[in-house]
DNA sequence: TCATCCAGTTAACAACTGTTCTCCGGAATT
DNA sequence: AATTCCGGAGAACAGTTGTTAACTGGATGA
């Protein structure tokens, strides 16, 4: 038994967890260009010089919160992309309402910062970005409708349907950030998110004519 | 002459755009959530307690602000659309690289307030956007390729358009704000938003089928 | 067992925040 | 000419902010 966790470093990554939790609470109703590092060690219930320990400024534990936010999304993005047919567009739709209802602080974290005013997450948020761009095109190449498609196209059609994801998951955000969350206003997000993209996959089957 | 416009109105409404321009100047920076009340009135060169006179608080300025950056913005992306053919996407394109270049400050207002931590911004860029949706739908309506179509799948389509011309004024801006701003850059963000429109364009004459 | 490490604490700093109340002086009205 | 109006100034309020320095005490490794 060399190598157990060590109660220190448990303790540690803890307590940093509690920060990125509270900041994401925190966040809901404000940016991250206003978010005080007291007003967070304060709701973690801890002096505010601990911030110190775990984080260099808030634009750090932004970035954190970003690798938090999309990092583990990479894979589930890419089997939904892999989807043959016309089962591909009901499930990716389906695959943001899940996910937008699961963790709703994390995809207004991404939605609000994508555009906010501090540069290293916005970066941060870009380069993730790109990321699922390269996976979308990578498993769309794949398919048959990708025949005689440059490769430049066939990033641009990622991209195209990268943003249309973001926009879908800001609309179902919007869902529930109503006063009444209805199960129906989300269904009219889901049914004009699926002909949106529905029409987007019809330009794509006649690029080449 | 019964009603000259008053020395006193005229001096209000100078020093009431000096603040809308001192805070577009600061948020360029940091979003309005954190854009404080003495911050503005410092630029302005005022009183802290002058800004009352103007605002209630920095949210209403920043509706103030949608205002001014949208407001004015409607006619020409009417007629633009209003535009018949293959050369309604080229002047699309070519209307908004023209006016990010132009009015820089106001379109990272709006793409940064859009999801912003500030619900009366948010909402009020919500209607404006709306307006935009609605105006480009009664637009699209009047060409041929619309016969058929029913009013919500014209919206939808609508979205759509106002969408990806919000995407690509912001990627615009990210090539001005580039440590290198190179003409190259603004090229290829055309080169590819031209496509994209063109894609949907497709997806659109046969969406019948 | 003993020395080392290090996450978290306490105290203090100057600087900043939004908001209230009272006042001034020039424009507007009568 | 006399009076009212009103945009802006000034001072003061209690609270907040980020950052520093020196500290404590339990886990860690020799």
């Amino acid at each position: 038994m060399s190598h157990t966790v060590g109660i220190r470093q448990a303790q540690k990554q803890k307590t940093r967890q509690a920060f990125l939790d509270a900041a994401l609470g925190l966040l809901e109703e404000q940016s991250l260009s206003s978010l005080g590092l007291r007003e967070v060690t304060r709701a973690v219930g801890v002096a505010p010089t601990a911030f110190y320990r775990h984080f260099r400024s808030t634009a750090d534990l932004g970035v954190a919160l970003v690798d938090e936010a999309l990092g583990s999304l990479h894979p589930m993005v890419r089997t939904t992309v892999a989807t043959p047919g016309a089962e591909r567009i009901t499930r990716a739709v389906r695959l943001i309402a899940d996910h937008v209802a699961a963790h709703p602080a994390h995809v207004r974290f991404i939605a609000r910062e994508r555009h906010g005013g501090v540069q290293p997450v916005r970066q941060a948020i870009r380069e993730q970005l790109a990321r699922f761009a390269e996976e979308v095109k990578t498993e769309l190449a794949k398919d048959p409708e990708a025949e005689g498609w440059s490769d430049e196209d066939l990033l641009m059609l990622a991209h195209l349907y990268v943003d249309q994801m973001l926009i879908t998951a800001s609309l179902f955000l919007e869902t529930l950030e109503s006063p009444e969350p209805s199960e129906a206003a989300r269904q009219r997000v889901a049914h004009i998110a699926t002909r949106q993209m529905r029409l987007i996959s019809l330009g794509r089957q006649h690029w080449l004519d």
